[in-house]
DNA sequence: AAAAAAG
């Protein structure tokens, strides 16, 4: 065991629990009960104040602010012109077609922008705007007076990064005074001259290397920390190490902000031990994605048999886009070759690719071009594609054990079913081994996954509605 | 096993 897990069970954490919501019924449901896939042990949810329908879960530091402060940051908003943001942001948000605060928002954004500052650990499927609010923050702390970066934001992922990126410069687009800059591989910099730039949206190593290594930015000036899958980037196998390297060289005064659609306690316990006195924000199951997912499962033989219920699907792909998970890049250049070989456009996204060649397959996806996306866990998290109406689990997500890995399975089929919208998710099985992981899967979300049979066209009309 | 780095 690590330490900082050894860290995380010395520590000892103050037990409270405070309905904050009178009106709303009895406690008791604070209790973990109907399936929750992400609070697993009810101990660690009876350390939170939780406001019940609302989804937000606050810690005593944050609820003795409020009762000091008639101005809490615990009061949600319900419209975007409450929040007394620079009008050149206003008009950025509904110019990107926001009008009413999303629920996250609703509950984060006030906390997001308090003054002082506050740190949060949210959590909040992406697609429900997360990095709307969190980019706002980013933008709405900025001081452009001073040329050196102010805030950071890191992604366990290149696209990812530029997503983030890319919502930054719809929000900020009438603000042209910030400017912000990817740190991340491929952008060349020049090592004899200081970052300018107040915004740094990137992923672990380039930020390492630009603000430790290269030492062209100074990272005690950084007054926004923010992490996005935050789970994944302080998980112990993961950007464990360069995030924490990061975060250690941050000044005590900087805010930090981190977000992810799902934490395991280890990890929320870990993050509690670096973000001093968070607030925190729990989203609840209505806003969790599985409901309006259909999830189904075809039995192979193998994997051949898997490349036929492929094909089998591949005809009623058209109302839609496609994205194909596979275990590892090697089987996702196979299968990818295979297809194109036998006469179907599919599109690839790979580590193997450089970085020019991922933003371009993203693109052409993004665009519609390409209807079917090939890919490994590196788009399992946070891509946001609209129109994504199929997801096709071609291997299982698996952790290193081989075990059912449920965490990546919730966010690999959130690529679908987005934003309310329905969707559909198809897991292909071979063998003992794999039909054991569904079952597991199955079983830790409480949600049926049907058996669909391939090789009756029929039986594929129906899986759209 | 994948991803992040100049690795």
């Amino acid at each position: 065991m690590t330490d900082w897990v050894k860290i995380a069970e010395d520590q000892e954490i103050p037990k409270f629990k405070i309905d904050l919501n009178a009106d709303e019924p009895a406690p008791t449901t604070t209790a973990s009960k109907d399936n929750e896939p992400d609070v697993a042990d009810p101990a660690e949810t009876s350390l939170l104040i939780k406001i019940l329908g609302k989804g937000l879960v606050n810690t005593k530091q944050s609820l003795d602010i409020q009762q000091k402060n008639p101005n809490s940051p615990l009061h949600s908003v319900k419209t975007f012109e409450a929040l007394h943001l620079k009008p050149e942001l206003l008009k950025g948000i509904y110019a990107m077609g926001f009008n009413t605060p999303s629920k996250i928002q609703e509950t984060a954004l006030p906390t997001l922008l308090a003054d002082p500052p506050q740190n949060m650990i949210a959590q909040s499927q992406s697609g429900t705007g997360k990095t709307a609010a969190f980019v706002l923050a980013m933008l709405s702390r900025v001081n452009v007076a001073l040329d050196h970066p102010q805030v950071l934001c890191l992604s366990p992922t290149y696209e990812l990064a530029i997503q983030t990126g890319e919502v930054a410069a719809r929000m900020g687009q009438f603000c042209p005074e910030i400017k912000l800059r990817f740190a991340v591989r491929g952008e060349e910099v020049d090592r004899n001259s200081k970052i300018t730039e107040h915004i740094l949206i990137g992923t672990p190593g380039k930020m390492l290397d630009w603000g430790l290594k290269m030492r062209l930015f100074d990272m005690k000036k950084i007054r926004v920390f923010v992490l996005d899958e935050a789970d994944v980037m302080i998980a112990t196998q993961g950007h464990h190490d360069q995030c924490i390297r990061i975060h250690k060289m941050l000044s005590s005064q900087c805010q930090m902000l981190f977000f992810s659609a799902t934490y395991d306690k280890e990890v929320m316990d870990f993050a509690r031990l670096i973000v001093p006195e968070p607030t925190i924000i729990r989203l609840m199951r209505e806003e969790e994605s599985l409901d309006n997912i259909k999830q189904y499962y075809v039995n192979c033989k193998n994997e051949e048999g898997k490349y036929n219920a492929i094909q089998n699907i591949y005809g009623c792909i058209s109302i839609g886009q496609a994205i194909i998970f596979c275990h590892t890049r090697k089987t996702a250049a196979w299968l990818a070759s295979k297809m194109t070989t036998d006469g179907h456009s599919v599109a690839v996204l790979s580590g193997d690719l450089t970085v020019e060649q991922r933003l371009a397959v993203l693109d052409r996806f993004r665009s519609g071009q390409e209807k079917v996306l090939i890919t490994t866990n590196v788009l399992s998290r946070g891509i946001d594609i609209e129109q994504v109406t199929i997801v096709v689990n071609f291997d299982l997500p698996v952790d290193l054990r081989g075990n059912a890995d449920c965490e990546t399975y919730l966010h690999r089929i959130g690529r679908t079913g987005r934003f309310g919208k329905s969707g559909i998710a198809i897991n292909l099985i071979d063998g003992e081994k794999s039909m054991s992981v569904c079952r597991a899967i199955e079983k830790h979300f409480q949600k049926d996954i049907i058996y669909l049979n391939t090789d009756n066209a029929d039986d594929i009309e129906k899986i759209g509605n």
